[in-house]
DNA sequence: AATTAGGAGGTGGTCAGACCACTAATATTG
DNA sequence: CAATATTAGTGGTCTGACCACCTCCTAATT
């Protein structure tokens, strides 16, 4: 249990805030204390503290607005994935790292959302599928990732919706794409999940694994 | 209506940074400029500066030691799913779900694994194992948690075996410590590996999973 | 009385300068 | 030559000062 030199104040104000967050029962969208009422409360300098809630609003947890105050975000990407996907993803194998582990969150998130998806989420995937009877690739190409993205919400697990958030966010970030599925896709993937048929979800998807493995 | 104009200067400077990286071709393990000389060949105050670099800690992309520099770090999401959590966890459900995605990860890792693994990787494992043959608990206990960082590490995904490392890193901040692998879970991980049968290692590990749920 | 223009105060954004603590290279000393 | 003291450089922190912007309240105008 070494007591490590004093952890850095700005770490520290970051669990501080934390705490407060908790105590005063903050949600998205709330207002967190000023930055001069932190610095008061916490008994540190002001700077200490911009240099925390600066590394929050980097990591997407907090959104700042001049002359308004600091705020709760919905936790979205926000710059993390730029910054991220600029500074770490120089050579090819940490990118392929990236793009296999993307399509295993999105497999594991399918396959409990086959298990959890209710009937309404169903019937709301049935929805889209029938907006893309239209000849506007723009609106079926939209209405392609809202479907993905429903679907992989439906696995009930907020953090790893989180995760599959992030990965997507690095990879639009650099040069190539990230597929999304195709109308095609989507139909088959609504099938199984009302049929509940994990066993051919899995199968499907690693399928497409494989085949994007390939192309490289 | 305002234009939006200008981006935040700490903003801008994490792109000079990079380009300096670019620029100058810094590898992983090299110093960066210091803060006053950043300060000084970006026209822009030491404070701002440091709101760059000290988000740019946060995201675990470099290393700050006091006296001597700022450093590039070995790419790594380091603090990354550690920070996301701990301000999203705030509830019951959220903790769930760390758990729940902890042990996904760990079953696709092994899945990875079983297929990447490589037969020193396998005599290391059996080594492991001989090592258990001891009545001091508390190397048994050393050498299970040795296995299973081999094996997760097995992979060959960089990436997902950082998330493992996270999740089970912040895991055991909470109360309740992460559960490692028996002894005899161990063995049955091993001749699985040896034989290449994906099929009852994934069911082996769901079964644990299962387990687990249970108890909630 | 309702509307509008203006001002006051709060908030984030940025900067400059000052210390402190620490490290490593240098100079000094034995 | 080796051990030690000095010094320059670096990150860590705080303070105080502006600026730009937003909100809200007040007071003047209509």
């Amino acid at each position: 249990m070494s007591v490590q030199p004093t952890e850095k104040v700005y770490i520290e104000i970051l669990k501080q805030i934390k705490a407060i967050i908790v105590e005063d029962g903050l949600q998205a969208g709330d207002k967190l204390p000023s930055e001069r009422e932190l610095s008061d409360r916490l008994k540190v300098g002001r700077s200490s503290v911009r240099e925390a809630l600066r590394s929050l609003e980097l990591l997407g947890l907090i959104e700042t607005r001049r002359g308004e105050g600091t705020f709760i975000r919905e936790a979205t990407g926000h710059r993390l994935v730029e910054v991220l996907a600029s500074f770490i993803l120089n050579d090819n194998k940490a990118r392929h790292d990236l793009q296999e582990t993307r399509h295993i969150v999105i497999k594991d998130c399918v396959e409990l959302a086959v298990r959890r998806a209710e009937s309404a989420t169903i019937s709301k995937l049935g929805n889209l599928i029938e907006q893309m009877d239209t000849n506007e690739q723009e609106q079926v190409h939209k209405a392609c990732k809202q479907f993905e993205k429903i679907v992989i919400q439906a696995c009930g697990n907020h953090l790893l919706y989180r995760l599959y958030v992030e990965l997507t966010g690095y990879g639009s970030s650099l040069q190539r794409a990230n597929s999304y599925w195709s109308q095609a896709f989507c139909e088959e993937v609504l099938t199984l999940l009302q049929q509940k048929d994990a066993v051919k979800l899995t199968s499907l998807l690693s399928k497409q694994n494989d085949a994007l493995n390939a192309i490289e």
